[in-house]
DNA sequence: ACTTGGCACTCAGACCCTAAGAGTGCCAAG
DNA sequence: CTTGGCACTCTTAGGGTCTGAGTGCCAAGT
């Protein structure tokens, strides 16, 4: 029912409304483009293709625009992903070498999404969940409070203080340490709680209590509170896209780092670039904007999601190139550290 | 030159204008305060108070609004700062009361402020300087690199990789271990650097290559890069002030952390709440809107600044009671942990 | 069965004009 | 110094017209 030059005309109509942000009509459609067919044809595929909900005309008697629906035909069957070019592909090695930690890793990929994009960029931590713990440290702040500082093997540090039920003696410290080393070095995040469930047997009666105090913060900072950061950069470019006044509640949904996590967590596959047009999008205050994601991580493993949010009129191709490729590079210098 | 009915004139006209963003004009004036004299009166006023450069018309007769020197009068000697209501204080201390991490009271505080405030907030981490080291941690990653952890005793953690020269054993990393804590646990950080000096003599001459490695990266952590953070929140709230087009420039000027720096930097004053107006203000990008801060801390000395960002039109009195009280109430939940 | 030129029709946006209203500055009198 | 009066200035809203882009439909051509 949709013939070849009927998705021809799609894909130029998304193209064209994408970049001049006007309605496209049918006769500076083959004028742009080098169809070899009147305008009137064109009218009739155009009459089909709304008909069908690829595209709606805002007024009588104005070009069409596409419709997330026809958006979502564009990227599905119409365009590929568009390569980086050589230059921006050394930007990003160059940038992102430079970075000496991983919040600064995940800080200039944010940036660099954004730039390279000119869409607001979308980057979570690598998660907790899949990394192993490196260390664990005690440090006590008063006799009866201790810091307690987990290192995991990507990198990340997560603290907490933990409030004890009694106080507590250097050497208690020195030994309640040793156990949590001893038994969770090595340990898969998502296995810490199940491993610590059986650590009260170890530890002395006496120090029952406070040792207790501690497991279960850990437990709860790995586990029930795994709210894994979401970074966000390039609100600016917000401005240039057409909100309205729908921009509040897009710059309010982007505050929400809740609502971030929804955002990404909803589009499913982690290998591939996946694309979340308009009304597609669970998360209301953003249903006029497209989000263009994927996962990334070191290894063959993904760690985590990052992407870039923008207007449901965005240059798909472009953006899912530079996703694509900037998710690579990121894989690529966590592996190294 | 201006007597007192002028300046309650001016007064006037700038409570009127923030509340309802129209220019004012006189006779609207005598309606609204119980200024018992004529329009004409006012208006014979209002051209003084034009000349002196403290309002000015948008076009040839229409009301006026007040310029940056007019707000600047405004706060300095016609206006106090507004108390918070009983509600409010007590929705600070439940809401701040319940962080459990330097991470938490930042980002708590952020929101409160914002929500308070209907403006941007902005908040300064805990000063790196001020604080005490609390204790150092080294965690070997490879043989190579050492993840270096940095306690502090206002709970803040720093976190560094550390490229080796050499490799590195289990036994020389315990000594430098035990070499650190013993020299910096309790120095102030703005001390840490010339500690540190004098260090290299205390580790054997094998050492000195990695020791030496360390150092200097803790040094420069603390040191050269005091890259201290400011967090923004809730600039959902620029959109409903009409900024035009200037707010492409706000969003990108609340990127730039060290943007963000200079201007809580500049702002002179540690105890009070400081307030720079429009032009005042030195960062480009943010001529059109008006900063209230002030400096907290725990106890007596002030460890950071916070404040809010908004419009030039904005309600002085109760943004400077807002950020004054979060301030105290921050600063007593440093001081308790 | 598709394509095409022709044609009448629609509608948003630009433009112009006018009227209303808010606000002013100035002046002469109190 | 204050005040009422008055003429003047501009912005804004409203209404009317015009134009052009773009459409849908139809009848003829391939």
């Amino acid at each position: 029912m949709l013939d070849d030059r009927k998705l021809a005309v799609l894909r130029a109509i998304v193209e064209d409304f994408v970049s001049t942000n006007e309605p496209v009509g049918s006769k500076s459609l083959v004028d742009r483009h080098n169809l070899d067919v009147s305008p009137a044809t064109i009218r009739n595929d155009m009459a089909v293709l709304e008909e069908q909900g690829f595209i709606v005309q805002p007024h009588t008697s104005a070009g069409r625009i596409p419709t997330d629906q026809g958006y979502r035909l564009f990227v599905d069957r119409l365009s590929g992903v568009k390569p980086l070019s050589g230059a921006e592909r050394r930007a990003i090695e160059t940038f992102l070498a430079g970075a000496y930690d991983l919040d600064d890793v995940v800080m200039r990929t944010v940036r660099l999404l954004a730039q390279l994009t000119r869409q607001v960029a979308v980057v979570q931590y690598p998660s907790l969940t899949r990394s192993t713990v490196r260390h664990i440290e005690l440090v006590p702040l008063t006799d009866r409070r201790l810091l307690l500082v987990l290192i995991t093997d990507t990198g990340r540090v997560e603290q907490r203080t933990v409030e004890l039920p009694a106080p507590i003696g250097e050497e208690s410290i020195t030994q309640l340490r040793a156990v949590l080393n001893a038994c969770l070095d090595g340990r898969r995040l998502a296995d810490v709680a199940s491993v610590v469930a059986g650590l009260p047997e170890r530890v002395s009666a006496v120090e029952r209590p406070n040792a207790t105090a501690v497991f279960s913060v850990i437990v709860e900072t790995l586990v029930e509170r795994h709210e894994e950061r979401v970074v966000v950069g390039g609100a600016a470019n917000l401005t240039q896209a057409d909100f309205s006044r729908g921009l509040r509640e897009v710059l309010e949904a982007l505050e929400e780092q809740v609502v971030l996590m929804r955002l990404l967590g909803e589009s499913g596959d982690q290998a591939t670039v996946t694309v979340r047009i308009g009304s597609e999008n669970e998360v209301q205050g953003l249903r006029s904007t497209s989000l263009v994601a994927t996962g990334y991580g070191s290894g063959d493993q993904s760690l985590a999601r990052l992407g870039v949010l923008g207007p449901t009129r965005m240059d798909y191709p472009t953006a899912m190139g530079a996703v694509r490729a900037v998710a690579r590079y990121v894989g690529q210098i966590l592996a190294e550290s």
